[in-house]
DNA sequence: CCCCTGGAAACAAGT
DNA sequence: CAACTTGTTTCCAGG
């Protein structure tokens, strides 16, 4: 078992014994026993990438070219047909658990899944191999190889395999460990249906392909799985570096693993936890160690802000760089980093105790949701009958869940697809917010309660159009809220909340690693469900950033949202899936007390004139806040920067009146977007803000008044309060996508939002941000090319309204759209096709990453939702079309890649900037690049 | 006794 | 390298 797990042989080991299912536990061992043959399965599996090179497990060269691959990667791609994914499907005990993890992905038996060759030519001589130099890290790292070359194209942000170790760590982590690997398995399949997909499409970054590849393989060897990341990376690490003294410590990896220099990162001396954690930590610590050191080094690590940002804007434009950057990394660093973040004993611990705790009702739930983990991917029927039963135990809901199915499959879409929150009758909305802070608590502290709402009561979520008797599953994760594509958030966890106060039942489940809140969607509660049982955990930097595939950074990226998706099943077979994601929550308690923050502004736009004023409302106004109105150019370059007068005798600390400054240009044609933010001091602004001037003789369309949002609660601000780099994804892709998810659902267009949602709630105020003119103007610019289905778009508009500019976003919509639906028949098919087509969207977006203008990403055109989904990507990509998406992507990714470092451009203010101001950059420099490309 | 919380000390990392 | 500042993580205490 242990070996299997892989992790710190030691800690974890015990921790799977422990937590492992028995069953996962025997696959995992027989599969640690043959871990190579299992990787080599999975490999074999995981057609969907493979290097050209000998890089197969077996080839020692693999860590050799791998890096190499980095230097001067050339990708190919090509479809191979996945024999072993039918398989997964098909058997979802046995094959489930190998399958998943590599290779499920794709696993659209039937369909092909493209394969991505890279030839590398080794520039790296073999030190970084050396370090991995044991046999194992041998095998290891042919895995790794293997894995990453899979992960760039998946996520390239978490490292889906080392997600375990976050999603480990952070919650319950034992048990989640535990449940993720087993889950993980599930987990993964869901993801790898994506990771497969993606990895082949090239996500931004692979992270979950690679991760979960390695994780398949390794899972397979279940071991690896979901301690996955950790364990798999810990025991690499451990093996693999042997240079490490393992004793050295355990504390924070991260901290660590940075440099001796702290004797834990972020554990003081309080972190005497970590040493509990030590074996882990210790790996991972030297893991850590020797990825810095390793010449690629975890990007995480090193990443500066600048770095970050040249790497975002990498994996943004190619999934090439990503998956470079993933390959180079996985090599060393992979085995090291992700281990040691995860590996934690904190985590362990607290992930054990809080298993019991969290899962209390579990029991039932807890072994069902470890079974259910475990038993996910492999058999629905199963879960089903436990995850009912879990649903089942929680007293307070009397109903049973009875088929859930639909979530199960595998064919799911992985959680960084983006996707539509409405397709043809269907509409998944947020009618209550949650409020803008929720401080998360770490897994060293009790739970600080579910998120709530505005209001004082909690998030409700509704599904509209929804006419069936039977229930669905309502998902729920953390998701990031950064200007990028939404994703899971590597930093935060959802955790769930139980106990008198709670009255709606909820479940976990690992995907991923990425703890997964499943809540049960009734009909006789008209598909409404209250969120009170969502709760946050944050888990530490430290641990996150070392994994090998992690390359967000923790510090000051404390902001998430409420990621709630449901899974449909259509008479035709598919299953329509969408998502709906919340008004971004600071998690951070400090930042919660002293940043601003604009939670809604009474004037979305205006003539260039200015002198009306507008009242922004929200959170840490103080007397000498600023109102600064900021004009970028696509480069990141400021164009222009005024500071718009106060009201100072108006300030209040929720209420800001600020009159808007005339725009520089009185004579401006069309509507110009601009961004403003309230600064509170050097480092403490809010996030930007989105203001559209119109040309002086428009008609200005006003938005509502500003009590509206107060009363309506967050719902209505969203549109317009939300900053706009939180929603620019959604926007790109939901024009797409929605036509593309009505489309293939057959449906008409999807029925406006609004009118669907005729519910009063909050989301009423949606309604308003559609009409506002900015809205228009969004949508205008955003979707020209998507036009067609405007009603669909609408929604995703208001949602993403700002994000226009971001353009990567769309290519990712797209995906979801097609990603959406899925035919459970052959959900793997169909995801393979979305993913695929994500993978183009990817490409796309980066190319084309210009929001603006890219008819490309209109695809519009599917008929059938496997054509839909590759026509969007090919449409988008234009040039590939390769069995695929993936393909094409690859291609276009690669000369984007380059573009965009030379052509990038920093701020002189990095320094100062914050996330937002780098995911400005990043947009900037990919719309430039993608105009660049698509010259 | 446990769960929530708010507050803040102790550390780290960045300037 | 020291002094600060800023951000993160761990503790504490009260309801």
């Amino acid at each position: 078992m242990q070996d299997t797990f892989c992790l710190s042989g030691e800690s974890k080991l015990s921790f799977a014994a422990t937590a492992g299912k028995e069953r996962g536990l025997q696959l995992l061992t027989s599969v640690t026993v043959n871990m190579k043959s299992a990787e080599e399965d999975a490999y074999s599996y995981t057609p969907n990438v493979s290097l050209s090179l000998p890089l197969g497990m077996g080839n020692p060269c693999l860590a050799t070219q791998y890096h190499t691959l980095q230097s001067s990667p050339i990708i190919s791609v090509s479809s191979c047909h996945q024999p072993g994914y039918s398989f997964q499907n098909d058997n979802h005990v046995a094959s489930g658990y190998y399958l998943p993890h590599g290779l499920r992905p794709n696993g659209a038996p039937a369909l092909e899944s493209p394969r991505i060759e890279i030839t590398a030519y080794s520039q790296y001589p073999e030190d970084e191999v050396e370090e991995s130099s044991s046999e194992d890290h041998i095998i290891k790292r042919g895995m790794n190889s293997i894995v990453t070359l899979t992960l760039p194209n998946a996520d390239g942000y978490r490292d889906p395999s080392c997600l375990s170790p976050a999603s480990s760590i952070s919650s319950r982590s034992c048990n989640s460990e535990a449940s993720s690997y087993e889950s993980g398995f599930y987990n993964y399949d869901n993801s790898p249906q994506n990771s497969p997909w993606q990895s082949p499409c090239v996500s931004p970054r692979g992270s979950s392909t690679l991760l979960s590849c390695p994780h398949a393989s390794g899972p397979a060897g279940s071991p690896h799985n979901s301690p996955s990341t950790s364990p798999q990376i810990g025991a690499m690490a451990e093996e693999g570096w042997p240079t490490q003294p393992r004793g050295s410590r355990p504390n924070s990896p991260s901290y660590s693993g940075g440099g001796g220099v702290n004797s834990g990162g972020g554990g003081m001396g309080k972190r005497k936890y970590s040493l509990n954690g030590a074996p882990y930590r210790q790996t991972s610590c030297s893991p850590n160690q020797s990825p810095n050191l390793s010449p690629h080094g975890s990007p995480r690590v090193s990443i500066t802000d600048e770095n970050w940002l040249a790497n975002t804007n990498q994996y943004t434009n190619s999934a090439i760089v990503a998956a470079i950057n993933a390959l180079t990394t996985d090599g060393v660093i992979d085995m090291g980093e992700g281990i040691p973040i995860k590996t934690r004993k904190t985590m362990l611990d607290h992930s054990s105790s809080m298993s019991l705790k969290v899962e209390p009702s579990g029991e039932e739930l807890g072994p069902d949701g470890e079974l259910c983990h475990e038993d996910y991917p492999s058999r629905l029927a199963l879960k089903k009958e436990n995850y009912c039963g879990g649903f089942l135990d929680v007293p307070q809901h009397p109903y049973t869940w009875s088929k859930p199915k639909t979530y199960l499959s595998p064919s799911l879409p992985s959680l960084d697809w983006q996707l539509p929150s409405c397709s043809g009758p269907y509409n998944l909305q947020i009618e209550v917010q949650p409020k803008s802070h929720h401080r998360a608590h770490y897994e060293t502290e009790g739970s600080r309660g579910a998120v709530k709402a505005l209001s004082g009561g909690h998030p409700v979520v509704q599904l509209y159009g929804y006419m069936e008797s039977e229930p669905l599953t309502l998902q729920l994760f953390i998701g990031t809220a950064d200007d990028r594509l939404l994703r899971p958030h590597a930093f935060y966890q959802v955790h769930r909340i139980t106990g008198k106060t709670v009255s709606t039942a909820s479940h976990e489940v690992m995907q991923s690693n990425t703890k997964i809140l499943e809540i049960p969607l009734l009909p006789e509660n008209n598909m409404r469900a209250i969120i009170d049982c969502a709760g946050i955990l944050k888990l530490r930097n430290s641990d996150i950033e070392l994994r090998k595939g992690e390359t967000d950074i923790g510090r000051k990226n404390t902001r998430v949202r409420l990621v709630f998706r449901v899974h449909i099943n259509q008479p035709n077979g598919r299953t329509l899936s969408l998502q709906a994601s919340s008004n971004p929550i600071e998690c951070s308690q400090r930042s919660a007390q002293e940043l601003p923050l604009v939670e809604k502004q009474s004037v979305e736009s205006y003539p260039a004139t200015g002198g009306k004023m507008m009242l922004l409302s929200g959170l840490n106004f103080l007397p000498d806040s600023k109102v600064v109105f900021v004009e970028k150019a696509q480069d990141g370059h400021h164009l222009w920067e005024t500071e718009a007068k106060v009201d100072k005798d108006s300030i209040k600390s929720s209420t800001l009146v600020v009159e808007i400054p005339p725009y520089r240009n009185q004579r401006i044609s069309g509507p110009v977007h601009v961004n403003f933010y309230v600064c509170n001091g050097k480092r403490k602004r809010s996030q930007c803000q989105r203001f559209t001037y119109l040309p002086p003789n428009v008609p200005i369309i006003k938005t509502e008044p500003s009590d509206e949002y107060d009363s309506l609660g967050t719902a209505g601000l969203p549109m317009h309060s939300k900053p706009y780099f939180n929603q620019p994804r959604l926007t790109p892709i939901m024009p797409v996508a929605d036509p593309d998810a009505c489309l293939v659902s057959a449906y008409p267009a999807c029925p406006p939002r609004h009118a669907t949602i005729p519910s009063s709630s909050p989301s009423s105020s949606p309604t308003l941000h559609d009409l506002s003119p900015v809205a228009y103007s969004k949508c205008l610019s955003s979707s020209p090319t998507h036009a067609a289905p405007p009603g669909p778009v609408v929604p995703p508009m208001q949602e993403t309204a700002g994000r226009h500019n971001l353009t990567h976003p769309a290519s990712p919509d797209h995906n979801s759209c097609l990603g959406m639906l899925h035919s459970q028949g052959s959900p793997n098919h169909l995801n393979s096709p979305g993913p695929n087509g994500y993978h183009p969207i990817y490409a796309n977006s980066s190319p084309s990453s210009s929001p603006v203008s890219h008819p490309s990403t209109p695809g519009g055109t599917s008929e059938s939702p496997f054509a839909q989904s590759y026509s969007p990507t090919q449409a988008a990509a234009g040039s590939a079309q390769a069995g695929g998406s993936p393909p094409s992507l690859l291609p276009e990714d690669a000369s984007p890649p380059s573009m965009a470092v030379t052509i990038k451009q920093e701020p002189q203010e990095l320094d100062q900037m914050y996330l937002d101001d780098v995911n400005e950059i990043i947009r900037n420099d990919l719309s430039s690049i993608s105009v660049h490309t698509h010259a």
